[in-house]
DNA sequence: GTGAAAGCGCTAACAG
DNA sequence: CTGTTAGCGCTTTCAC
C-alpha cells in the first residue's frame, strides 16, 4: 500500500497542508518543519500520486512529445532517436516525464483529441509538423494547453517553436560548392509539405543567387528524406549531368551515393556530394560525406527547457530559438585530397 | 473550459454514473441510452480527464517503456527505434499511451521511484535490462505494479517476458557457416551481462558443439554492441586467421566488415561473416549481410499486448512468448554466387 | 507558520 | 437499468 501525503503528515507530527507546502516548496514553512518533514519523505522514499494531483492542482509534471507519422519513414533516419533522446535528457533534469505518442495517421484525429482535453500532459512538442497538421489545428484551436513545435511552421506565426537555421546552412553548403569551382550544382530536397524540406530549397536557392547562378529546374528534385528516394532522385539529376549535389538529408545522400556510383562516377571527382545532418553513417561513408551538421540532440532539449518554462512561468510572448548549423568538411565535396 | 461528464449527463438527461458507464464500456446500459449518450460525446468530443480517472479508479490508461541507458549507446542502433514504434503502435490500438523513460544511470533511482509509486503509469515494459537492474529491482519490490521484460532475466523467474530465440538464432547461423564448410569459425559477442548477448554466445557453443567443432577461445571477444567495439574486436580476431566468424548484432557486424576490408582480406571469399538482428542497413552493406533476423517491432508490439493484457485481467500465471528468428541469406557468407 | 475544509472529475458500491 | 453517494490523494483557499 502506498504512502499519501497523510502517511507522511502523522509520521512527522504536522498537517497533510504542511507536508503538501513541503513537497511544493512554499516559502511559508518553519526551515525545522521543513527539514523534519523531508528526513521523512526521504526515508520512507515517499513519492506522491500524480493522478491526484494532477487532479487536484491542474498539472501533471508531464510533457507529450508528438511524432506525426504522416510522412517519413520515421525510424530509419537516427533524427528522431536522438531528437527523443534530447527531450528525454532535458525532462530527467527538469523533474518531468515525457509521453511519446507516434501519431499513426488512422489515430491521429483521437491522439489530438486526447493530447488537448484529457489532461495527460502540462504541455506539448510537436516534432516535425506538416502543414496543416490536424494536431497542431488542435492545439492552436484550445489555447489552453502550451505548445512548442521543432521546426516553425509556416502560417502560424504566434507559435512557439525552436529550429534550426537550415537555410543558412543549405546556403553554406551551395557557397562552398561554388567555393570549389563547381558549375552545376543540382539538389535534392526535401519534401516542401515538412518546413526542414522548405527551408532547405530556400537556402539552397539563396545561396545559387548570391553566386549568381542561375537554377536549372532539371537539377532540382524533390525527395521524402529516405535512402531510397535518394538513389532514385539522384538517377533523375544524373540524366543532366551535374558535377555536384546538395543533398537536404544525409540518408538521402546516402542513396544518391550509391546512384553516382553505379553510373560509374567518382565522387568528388565526377560529382561533389555536400548532405545536411551530420548522422553518425555519414562519416563512414565512402568517400566520407561533407554535410552540414545540426545539433539534433539540442534541438529536443532546448524544446523541453523551452516549453517547460512556459508551463511554470506563463507569460504571454512566444519563445523562439534559432540553432546554428556547422559545414563539416570531409571527402565527398573534394575539398579535402 | 473542457467539459465535464457531469455536463456531459446534463446534456444527455441521465446521471453522471450512466456517462461514466457508457465511457466504461458497462453493459449494464439501455442500448437507447447507450447511444443517446455516445452521440452526445461524439459531437462534443468530449475527453475524460484522465487524472481524475486515474485518481478514482487508479487506472490512468498509460503504460511506461523503461530504457535503461546503462550500457550501450542507445540510439545509433535502429534496435529501439523499432521497438518503441512496436510498442506505440499496439498502444495506439489499444487505446493506451506511452510513457518513454531513458533512464541515464544519474536518475535511475528516481525513475525507478517514481515508475513504482507515483501512480503515473498502470504498468511497465523493461527493455534489454542489466542483470541487477535497480528498476527491474525496484518492480519485483513493489509487487503490485504490473511489468513485463522484452528479454527475460536471469534470476527472476517468475517474470512476464517477451524474447526472441536468440540461442537458435545464434545456433542457427553456427550451423549455416559449418555447412558451408568454414573452419575456424569466430565470434564477436554481445555484452554478457545482457541477456541477449549472454544467449547468442550460448547460441554459438550449442551450434559449434553440435557440430563437434572445439571453440579456440583465441576466436572470442566480447564487445558491445557497437559498430566500433566491432570494428576493434575483428582486429583481434583476424590476429588468429579464422575463415568466418558469427557476430552478435548487425552493427557490430558491419563495423567488422571494415576491419576485414581494411586487413586487405575478401569477404566472403577470406572471412564469412554473419550478423544478427537485420537492421534496415544489413541489405545494403558491401556485401550484403547475412542476418539473422529477429522480429524488433513485434516485440514491442507484443509485449505491450501482454502487459495491457495482465493489466486488464489480472491473473497469478506468467506471460511468456518466445518469438522465433530466421536466417537471411545474402552474400556475406559465400552461399550465394 | 500551520491546520481545517472544500473541492478537482471521475469510479464504484449501493439502493432502488 | 439508473441515480445517489462516498471517496481516490492531493492542492488551495481561508482561518487562526
Amino acid at each position: 500500500m502506498p504512502l499519501t501525503l497523510e502517511d507522511i503528515a502523522r509520521m512527522s507530527g504536522v498537517s497533510r497542508s504542511t507536508v503538501s507546502r513541503v513537497i511544493n516548496d512554499d516559502p511559508n514553512v518553519k526551515e525545522r518543519t521543513r527539514q523534519k518533514v523531508l528526513e521523512i519523505i526521504r526515508t520512507v522514499d515517499f513519492q506522491p500520486n500524480m493522478a491526484a494531483r494532477g487532479l487536484a492542482a491542474g498539472r501533471t509534471q508531464v510533457i507529450g512529445l508528438v511524432i506525426p507519422m504522416a510522412v517519413t519513414s520515421i525510424f530509419t533516419d537516427p533524427y528522431f532517436p536522438l531528437l527523443i533522446q534530447g527531450v528525454s535528457s532535458a525532462c530527467n533534469s527538469l523533474g518531468y516525464s515525457m509521453m511519446l505518442w507516434l501519431a499513426e495517421p488512422d489515430y491521429e484525429q483521437r491522439i489530438a483529441s486526447k493530447i488537448v482535453y484529457s489532461a495527460l500532459v502540462d504541455g506539448v512538442i510537436v516534432a516535425s509538423a506538416v502543414m496543416d497538421d490536424p494536431i497542431v489545428a488542435a492545439l492552436n484551436e484550445r489555447q489552453k494547453m502550451p505548445f512548442i513545435m521543432i521546426g516553425r511552421l509556416l502560417g502560424a506565426p504566434t507559435a512557439n517553436y525552436v529550429d534550426v537555421d537550415n537555410r543558412s546552412g543549405a546556403a553554406a553548403a551551395v557557397e562552398h560548392l561554388v567555393r570549389l569551382g563547381r558549375q552545376h550544382i543540382a539538389t535534392v530536397t526535401g519534401p516542401q509539405t515538412m518546413i526542414a524540406g522548405y527551408d532547405r530549397y530556400v537556402g539552397y536557392l539563396e545561396g545559387m543567387e548570391r553566386a549568381h547562378r542561375l537554377v536549372d529546374s532539371d537539377l532540382v528534385v524533390e525527395g521524402d528524406f529516405s535512402e531510397r528516394c535518394g538513389y532514385q532522385a539522384m538517377q533523375k539529376i544524373l540524366l543532366y549531368h551535374p558535377d555536384a549535389v546538395f543533398i537536404a538529408s544525409d540518408m538521402m545522400a546516402i542513396g544518391a551515393m550509391h546512384a553516382i556510383h553505379d553510373a560509374g562516377l567518382r565522387i568528388p571527382e565526377d560529382v561533389a556530394v555536400v548532405g545536411f545532418d551530420d548522422i553518425p553513417a555519414a562519416v563512414r561513408a565512402i568517400p566520407p560525406l561533407t554535410t552540414i551538421r545540426q545539433p539534433i540532440n539540442r534541438s529536443g532539449a532546448m524544446a523541453a527547457q523551452l516549453l517547460i518554462d512556459i508551463i511554470e512561468h506563463p507569460t504571454p510572448e512566444p519563445r523562439r530559438m534559432l540553432l546554428t548549423t556547422e559545414i563539416v568538411i570531409r571527402k565527398s565535396c573534394g575539398a579535402q585530397p
